[in-house]
DNA sequence: CCTCCTACACGTACGGCGTACGTACGACAG
DNA sequence: CTGTCGTACGTACGCCGTACGTGTAGGAGG
C-alpha cells in the first residue's frame, strides 16, 4: 500500500461522496476505505472541514480550459460556463460540498482569473467584468444546485419535482396544467437556454453603450 | 408554558439557527431552548430531517406578494424575485438550509404558482413560462447562497472574498487589479442588476418572436 | 555500531450527536 | 373505577470529530 498522504485521502474522499453522498463521509469511513486508523488521517490534514476544503479544492482544479482567445468573448464565456458545469456534472454529489463551502484557494482562483480576463479583454471596465462576472457564477451555481438536487444519485428517489396527483389542481392550477413540462426537464438544453440569455442581455447592453 | 407544538419547535430551530449557524442545530440544543426533553420533540416531529422541512416551510411561506396584477409582466417577475430575496435575507442562516434542500410542501408550491401563472399571463407558452421560470430560480438562488455564504453572521470573519495580499499577482493579475471591486459589493444593485439583466433578455427575445 | 530524534501510524477516551425503546402520568370514555 | 391513549421523559446504543499518549521505523550525529 502506498504511504498515506493528503492526495490519497481527499481522492478517497471524494469516491466516497460520489458513492455514498456527502452525508456519508466520516474520518472513520474515509480511514477505512484507506485501510488505516482513524488519527492517521490527522497527520496529515488538520480537520474534517479542511479535508472537504481539499475536496473542493480538486474537483475545481480539475477544470481544464480548452480557451479559444481568438473566438469573440461571448463565445469564450460560453465556453467556460459548460466547462465549470461539465467537470460538476463529473462529481455530482462533490459538487454539492464545493458550492456550500467558501473557497479561497488558488485552485478556486484560476477560473475565476481566466472569466475575468476574458470579460476585460472584451472591453469591460473592471466594475463592469466584476458585475458581470457576478451574475454568471449566481447563474452557474444556481443552476448545478438544482440539477445535482434532482439527480437520481439514488437517495432522492421518485420525486423529480413533486408528486403531480398529490397537487390540488383547485389551488394551483398553473402547476397542473405544466406539470408535463414541470417534471421533464433536458438540464443541458435548459442550461445553455439561460446561458444564452445571459450572454445576449449583455451584448445587447454593451452595443447600447457604445452606440 | 404553551404546550409543546410543531410550529413552537419550528420556531425554536429557526431562532437558534438564525442565532448560531445551522451547525449548532441540534434536536438536543432545540430541546434546551425549548425546556423540554429531547424525546419530546419527537411526539410532534418524525425526526431531524423532518424538522429541517418544516424550518423551509415555515421560510418559504413567510413571503407574501403583494402582487399588482395590473403590472406589466416585466415588473411583476421583478417584483417577486425581489420579494423571495427580501424574505431570504430575513433568516439568512435557514436561507441555507432552504437552497439545500428539497421542498416538495405546499408552501414551497405557491411562489412556483404565482411565478408560472405571471409568466403565462404574459404570454409565454407551458414550455417557455417553465423554462423561463427556472431560470430565474437558478439565479435568484445562486445570487443568495453568495450573498448568504459572504453574510457577517459572525461564523466566517473576515474573508469577505480573499486576502489580497495572499493572492500572487503575476498568476492572477486580473485578480490583483480587479481586488477593489472583487471586495466590495453592493448585494442589493449586483442582485437587480443581473435581473434586470435576465428580463431584459427575455423581453427582448419575446418581442422577436412576434416580430 | 550505537544513540537520539523526528515523523508518522495507531489506540483510547471524551463529549456530543440522532433516535429506538420503555416508562410514567394526566385526560377522557365506558 | 377502570381501561385506553397521547404526551413528556430517561436511558441506552452506535455513530461522530478529535485531543492526547504511545509505539515504532528510519535517518543523522557521534
Amino acid at each position: 500500500m502506498p504511504p498515506l498522504t493528503r492526495a490519497r485521502i481527499v481522492a478517497a474522499a471524494i469516491e466516497l461522496i460520489e458513492r455514498e453522498g456527502a452525508d456519508a463521509v466520516s474520518m472513520r469511513r474515509i480511514a477505512a476505505e484507506l485501510g488505516v486508523g482513524v488519527m492517521s488521517l490527522y497527520n496529515h490534514v488538520p480537520n474534517k472541514s479542511a479535508l472537504l476544503d481539499g475536496v473542493a479544492e480538486a474537483v475545481l482544479s480539475e477544470i481544464e480550459f480548452t480557451d479559444d482567445p481568438a473566438a469573440h468573448w461571448t463565445e469564450r464565456v460560453r465556453v467556460q460556463a459548460r466547462t465549470f458545469r461539465q467537470i460538476a456534472h463529473h462529481y455530482p454529489r462533490s459538487t454539492m460540498v464545493v458550492v456550500s463551502r467558501q473557497l479561497a484557494s488558488t485552485a478556486g482562483m484560476l477560473p475565476v482569473e481566466r472569466a475575468l480576463a476574458t470579460l476585460r479583454g472584451a472591453g469591460f471596465d473592471g466594475r463592469e467584468a466584476v458585475q458581470i462576472f457576478r451574475v454568471f457564477i449566481a447563474y452557474v451555481v444556481g443552476s448545478l444546485l438544482r440539477e445535482v438536487g434532482v439527480t437520481p444519485g439514488f437517495a432522492p428517489v421518485h420525486r423529480g419535482d413533486i408528486r403531480v396527483a398529490d397537487v390540488d389542481v383547485q389551488l394551483f392550477p398553473e402547476i397542473g396544467a405544466l406539470s408535463p413540462h414541470l417534471l421533464s426537464c433536458d438540464h443541458d438544453a435548459e442550461f445553455d437556454f439561460g446561458l444564452d440569455l445571459l450572454i445576449e442581455a449583455i451584448a445587447v447592453r454593451k452595443q447600447n453603450a457604445r452606440g
